[in-house]
DNA sequence: TATTTGGGTGAACAGTGTTCACTTTTCGAA
DNA sequence: TTCGAAAAGTGAACACTGTTCACCCAAATA
């Protein structure tokens, strides 16, 4: 379809970029301030000096326009933790700061996050992405995170600090979960770490003190023979 | 405000009540399937066979209308983990059960129990909820529902099960992290659960996979003496 | 019985996303 | 350079949305 040149384009697409960008950048203004509701095309229109009809010349439909959003977002997510993943610090460290920084990335544009997470998929979208492969799905943006994660589990078994009974997609679906739940729960129900009774932890050091209980969970168990085991 | 005679109300109030009642059975009703953007003012009306402006003289705005929906459901969540809490199981699957009930309950109702955690808080509403006292909260449903997390923890510490090195509240706040994680992640992505390396295990068991992760990580350390611990 | 209260309504307001016929600008080819 | 096609941009309209308000009428009250 596009003639990708990619280098030396001819000015037309430099300027259709140049608009796509500046509605891009808009959106991106208002959506992180007031959210979802908070951007409208109407308003979008005027901030960026058109008419509302012309961004329907870029985008699609406001659904679209949301979804480059949320996918740019994701990949800032994912290069994020992926950078702290391959850092080279001790393997307990370099758990923890996966969390973590999802952890902070997540909470630090919570609109952007929240969103990502909102739609609850119609049967007909669940039947198709029922048929994702596992190549596939580690070819998205997520996937991608997620393979992280496995990635992680399986060297922590290595290492010989993971319990080698764990499947590593288990383990890191649920790593997932604990972290996803920890980034909601702080950008909706930011009382609850302020709450009284242990106000010297302050919010980033409880996200430290989760990922350990995560990490802890998956250690190997405490005495193996001499008691049945959990499971 | 209101005469509560609670017994023998007067015709008027009683029709009332039905009408509200009816009211709420259609936006709920609506609301289950289609979520809030599928929950018009206006079609609940034509649903009732009333105007639009009827619904006004009986809740204040759709926002007032949506809470109330979701207060409910939250109330529904918090008696069945409560009853599983109270059950006369052995600790540890009493434990487990906690959180799985309260994830399936959850995903039971996708947009119920999305919505519950979707508005992103206003940094005034934010101001307004720093004041609360331990004992407010508590009082709260989504504090009582808390509370029996705390418990739960407490109990695990006097059974010599969970570490007792552990802040019962922070190790209550982690759990519920790991529960509303996994939940909204069954919510939003029911891809991951079916992706193929592991499709022996269906959506449930995997549920009981990770309240068990979870329990560990709270459990009482490897090997105390012999090596400094994690923290 | 007269009067006040309150449930119920239609019309309107101010928004929203989206479409479409239309004009204007731009650009490549004759 | 001129012509024609393609693309960019627009204003008006459509079909919605939540919400308000003056109004009506039936029912409870004095």
């Amino acid at each position: 379809m596009d003639s990708d040149y990619s280098l030396e384009q001819t000015p037309a697409v430099r300027r259709r970029n140049k608009v796509r960008e500046a509605i891009l950048a808009a959106a991106e203004r208002m959506f992180a301030s007031q959210g979802e509701s908070g951007l409208s095309i109407r308003r979008l229109a005027e901030e960026i000096d058109y008419s509302p009809s012309a961004i329907y010349k870029y985008f699609g439909s406001k659904e679209e326009l949301l979804e480059e959003l949320k996918d740019s977002f994701f990949e800032r997510l994912l290069d994020r933790v992926d950078g702290v993943s391959a850092a080279n610090k001790d393997f307990h460290d370099r758990a923890r700061a996966c969390v973590t920084t999802y952890v902070a990335t997540a909470t630090a544009r919570p609109h952007h996050y929240a969103a990502a997470f909102s739609s609850v998929p119609t049967p007909e979208e669940l039947a198709v992405r029922r048929h994702l492969s596992w190549d596939d799905f580690i070819a998205t943006p997520k996937g991608q995170a997620f393979k992280i994660l496995v990635d992680l589990v399986e060297e922590g078994q290595a290492l010989g600090v993971f319990d080698p009974a764990l499947e590593p997609i288990k383990a890191a679906k649920s790593i997932w979960a604990s972290s996803h739940g920890l980034a909601l729960l702080m950008i909706h129900m930011p009382i609850l770490p302020d709450v009284q009774p242990c106000p010297t932890q302050t919010d980033g050091d409880f996200v430290a003190y989760h990922a350990d209980i995560v990490m802890r969970g998956l250690a190997v168990p405490a005495e193996p023979p001499h008691k049945n085991g959990t499971r």
